[in-house]
RNA sequence: GCCCGAGUGGUGGAACUGGUAUACACGCACGACUUAAAAUCGUGUCCCUUACAGGAUGUGGGUUCGAUUCCCACCUCGGGCACCA
């Protein structure tokens, strides 16, 4: 037998494959059909990534298994061509982009084709080809046909490195995702698309995908939908309301103020009226000044100013309210005006501590007893209000609690108030009663006499007890102290205590509460739902159930709020789609008739864009100057080029018919190859390039023109491959893996084995060059075995493939490649401890390698006398009765601990085990002088005998 | 801060629905083959221990006959979002 020339033999297949094209399929309605897809790659001068490989590998895993289940399978390839490195390449050396990319692709093509992925080559697109961007411009046209194309002016994220537009997404801490430049705002008109017209359909369609769960809870994280309530504020001596969007109108009665944001139409109205006009026109001023990052920042300190003189006022209570204007409120969102409740909000109370703004408590949190002490139905509420004094001594620092002998509990000095009891006067007054203290000074300060509500089944006195608890802040003025009755002192022991173990003494977590209101800070106010208080009619409330009621009683309206924003479409650049327009200066924005394109990017010499932000487009007055199609008059040619999310937003559509001049893909064929089946990416894309294509998918199924609303079915995601230190691989730290290297030295096959091999699919992983050697001799090993191929009944080894096949198979599926291979390894060594092995055996193992090493596969099935493909062989199924062998080895545990093992026979009924157990001696050593408590035993696995 | 995910040998990692923790691989050590080395094959390899017995899946509790797996609290790391009212 020859040594495994994996040069060879990879070499030799890949000319075959490529003269015979077994993957090129072609649409065929008697069978059923199977869209895999990758992300197509960016071609860029680095050449491919082993990420690719990894990612590439898994879905040709995928697609050669379900084409041998007898699927019709559509693997294909593209590339997404447009952007900005190669344009960077162009600017630099001077060469076209058209050219860099041709270089480019023709590496990746090459390097692919080398791993031997099953593709379907006579299906490749190219974004960059005018014959593929006429589809994406017309595609425009038709947005901007429905008016969801629009031209907006805005400010933009501006990258002044890059001399560049960036939308949102592109922006990573305040600097360009591309080249980490501090981005800067400009202001420009944009071309934008209105995703958010989606944002609703793009949120609930989810439900019907089958996406990995961490992909649709980020997707709805973006989309970020939101209920509430939009309430006006009219203006006192004004016409003018104000409105605000909130998502707790429950707390409308603690309305303190009112915030518009710095960019509020109102704020020109009224700048002029109030008492401070310069002041606000400097705050305007200086918040303008402000960088995106400073202005979107929570961490930075919240500033505003108030609008003298002019007030607002709560429709719930016609209280009166300032009006301020602070940073902290975004103009872009809601109706860019919010209600303040810093009572219930961290945002506004950092904001009313910092400006001295009035907090009101309009929640009492709610605690109802389920347990122990669970309201009893029959009886009625009867409500009862207490009090918790909290007593400080200065002297000390000290806060004085008290321990109950009776009742099992810890707590403040507290008791009920009594009828017609100012509540200080009543916590003064418990203070003497339990403790003699008679000098107290009240602190009063927000938070103090904030309530709790609690309720409970009080046994002692049959009824059902509504408790709504204050605290009451005092200072020792001196310890000077009268005597307590002989009765008080029997009830409990007092005791001085340091403020940090206060929290922890307490035995409730509604007195935690009240002494969490006194710290007065952000973290410990209350923002949950509760019971309404200081509300009016609706006090006693449920807050939480009663937010619509509260909204109608305001005069508002129940709307539904996105984080999503319209999508920006323009790009100041030459190596992206032109957009298919001109401005036409008596007809306006005139599309390009659809006949006439594609509007070709026409040749430059320099690639720069110019000082002033336009595209290197607009510096060719050939180009640029044309005619209007509508009147023929001079017009002048739109020089912003599409994102490079545009191309990709569609890509998986063409592949469907690719070649196709009359229209962007033939109804017959998306009717048949769409939606992708299953299509496996980075979840770096999560938010941009599945979101982006969704929504022009969407778009294109309401103009009837794909089959259905959702374009992928199944969406899975790989873990990034890093470099060897744990790093992110990249050219400028050059610690970047050269795949051509790896196939020379040990091959396309065992380099695919060691990517899938790895570690988990969906996990990063750090890159070992060094381990791959495993997966060769793998490879090797099973060479080997072909010199023992010969006539043998091993019933061992039948049990040994069964399981292989049964677990290959389901792992592939899952995506668990790692163990699939490690199953394939167990069959190896059970295979090599066998004197000989039979040809059905080999074969079958042969089979299942097939996915993940087609190469060696395909030669070793040849070498077994099959005439056809490996790969065209039917995928091998498991019997499940040749899953066990006719004895099991069962687990002996004395207490739930391992003490042995027993052989029996399959199905040996429960007593025959338990009498097998107990006789063996290493067993019957733990049973000894014991008495046998419980028996469990679980089939053909495990007994426990429970001793004591 | 909020939302996901993960913490298991020297390393990558495995463990079905709660049932022998550490499969498979890398590395390492020893042995065989060899003049020698590489390659290959064999044996061993969680910790402590001569052995028996113990102990161990980030930490601390809980449920259970039995917990890597379920529940509660906490710590660490990775990813995403971050003033969205």
């Amino acid at each position: 037998m020859n040594p495994y020339d994996h040069d060879k033999i990879e070499k030799k297949w890949q000319k075959v494959w490529e003269s015979k094209k077994p993957n090129k399929v072609k649409e065929d309605p008697q069978k059923k059909k199977f869209f895999a897809l990758i992300e197509f790659p960016y071609p860029s001068g680095d050449g491919l990534h082993v990420g690719h490989i990894r990612s590439n590998t898994a879905m040709d895993i995928i697609a050669r298994k379900r084409r041998r289940e007898g699927y019709n399978v559509l693997y294909p390839i593209g590339w997404d061509a447009f952007g900005l490195p190669t344009e960077n390449y162009a600017i630099k050396t001077g060469i076209q982009p058209s050219v860099v990319t041709k270089n480019n692709t023709d590496t990746f093509r090459r390097q692919l084709k080398a791993l031997g992925f099953s593709f379907d080559w006579s299906r490749e697109v190219n974004t960059t080809d005018p014959k593929y961007y006429k589809w994406t411009q017309w595609i425009f046209l038709q947005f901007l046909k429905k008016g969801l194309a629009y031209k907006k002016k805005l400010t933009i994220n501006w990258c002044p490195k890059d001399l560049i537009g960036l939308a949102n997404e592109e922006v990573i801490d305040g600097c360009c995702e591309r080249c980490g430049t501090k981005v800067e705002q400009k202001e420009k008109e944009q071309w934008m698309l209105a995703i958010t017209k989606y944002a609703d359909r793009l949120d609930n369609d989810l439900d019907e995908t089958d996406f990995l769960e961490k992909i649709k809870i980020q997707q709805r994280n973006w989309i970020g939908k939101s209920e509430g309530a939009e309430i006006e504020f009219p203006i006192k001596g004004s016409e003018k309301k104000i409105k605000v969007y909130t998502t707790r109108p429950d707390t409308l009665f603690g309305v303190t103020y009112v915030v518009l944001a710095p960019g509020h139409t109102l704020i020109d109205e009224f700048i002029n009226k109030a008492d401070n006009t310069i002041e606000v026109a400097q705050y305007i001023k200086t918040v303008r000044e402000k960088d995106d990052e400073e202005r979107t920042n929570a961490k930075t300190a919240k500033t505003g100013v108030e609008l003298k003189g002019i007030r607002a006022i709560n429709p719930v209570n016609n209280e009166e309210v300032p009006i301020w204007i602070a940073d902290y409120v975004l103009a872009d969102y809601g109706t860019g005006a919010v209600m303040a409740v810093p009572a219930h909000d961290e945002r506004d109370f950092e904001f009313a501590k910092r400006y001295s703004l009035d907090v009101k408590q309009v929640i009492a949190p709610y605690f109802e007893n389920t347990t122990d002490l669970a309201l009893r139905k029959d009886l009625p509420l009867v409500e009862r209000e207490i009090i918790h004094a909290i007593v400080k001594n200065p002297k000390t620092n000290k806060f004085l609690v008290i321990k109950w002998k009776e009742h099992n509990w810890q707590s403040f000095v507290t008791g009920g108030m009594e009828k017609g009891e100012d509540i200080v006067d009543a916590a003064r007054r418990e203070v003497l009663e339990e403790s003699g203290y008679k000098n107290l000074k009240h602190i009063n300060m927000p938070g103090s006499a904030w309530q709790v509500h609690s309720a409970f089944f009080a046994k002692h006195k049959n009824e059902n007890r509504y408790m709504k608890a204050r605290g009451i802040l005092f200072e020792l003025e001196n310890e000077e102290k009268i005597g307590v009755s002989p009765e008080e002192q029997g009830k409990h022991d007092l005791m001085w205590i340091d403020e940090k173990e206060v929290g922890p003494f307490l035995t409730y977590e509604n007195q935690r509460l009240v002494w969490n209101y006194l710290e007065g800070n952000s973290k410990t106010l209350y923002s949950g739902f509760g019971k309404l208080v200081n509300s009016s009619e609706f006090s006693g409330k449920d807050s939480e159930s009663i937010k619509k009621e509260i909204t109608q009683f305001a005069g508002g309206q129940w709307v539904t709020k996105f984080k999503l924003r319209d999508w920006i479409f323009s790009r100041q650049r030459y190596w992206g789609e032109p957009i298919p327009v001109v401005h036409c200066i008596k007809c306006g924005i005139v599309p390009i008739p659809e006949k006439n394109l594609p509007v070709e990017l026409p040749k430059v010499k320099n690639y720069a864009p110019t000082e002033n932000g336009e595209s290197p487009l607009a510096a060719i007055e050939k180009w640029v100057n044309t005619k209007c199609p509508t009147c023929k008059g001079t017009a002048k040619r739109e020089t912003d080029t599409m994102p490079n999310w545009a191309g990709s937003s569609w890509y998986y559509l063409r592949y469907a018919d690719p070649s196709n001049k009359k229209v962007f893909a033939d109804a017959k064929n998306l009717k048949y190859w769409t939606p992708v089946d299953w299509y496996n990416g980075g979840m770096e894309h999560t938010t941009l390039h599945l979101l982006y294509s969704r929504f022009w998918h969407k778009f294109l199924f309401d103009l009837g023109l794909v089959p259905t609303s959702e374009p992928y079915k199944k969406r899975t995601s790989h873990g990034l491959i890093l470099a060897e230190g744990g790093e992110k691989m990249s050219k400028s730290k050059g610690n970047v893996i050269n795949p051509d290297s790896i196939i020379k030295t040990v091959g396309a096959d065992a380099l695919r084995i060691h990517e899938m091999f790895m570690g988990p699919f969906d996990q990063a992983i750090a890159w070992d060059t060094n381990t791959i050697a495993g997966s060769r001799r793998f490879i090797e090993r099973i060479w080997k075995l072909q010199e023992k191929i010969g006539t043998t009944a091993d019933e061992k080894l039948e049990v040994v493939v069964h399981k292989t096949i049964k677990k290959v198979s389901e792992d592939i599926e899952e995506m668990k490649f790692n163990t699939a291979i490690s199953a394939m390894m167990i069959a190896v060594n059970d295979f090599e401890k066998s004197e000989k092995i039979s040809r059905g055996h080999y074969e079958i193992l042969v089979q299942l390698l097939a996915p993940f090493a087609p190469h060696v596969s395909e030669e070793l099935w040849a070498h077994l006398g099959n005439k056809t493909s490996v790969h065209a062989s039917v995928w091998p199924m498991f019997d499940p009765k040749k899953l066990t062998e006719s004895t099991v080895t069962m687990t002996v545990q004395v207490n739930g601990k391992m003490r042995g093992t027993i052989e029996c026979a399959v199905y040996t009924d429960d007593a025959t085990v338990e009498k097998m157990a107990l006789d063996k001696p290493e067993i019957a050593k733990w049973t000894k002088d014991l008495s046998v408590k419980k028996v469990i035993i679980i089939k053909n696995k495990l007994i426990n005998i429970v001793v004591g």
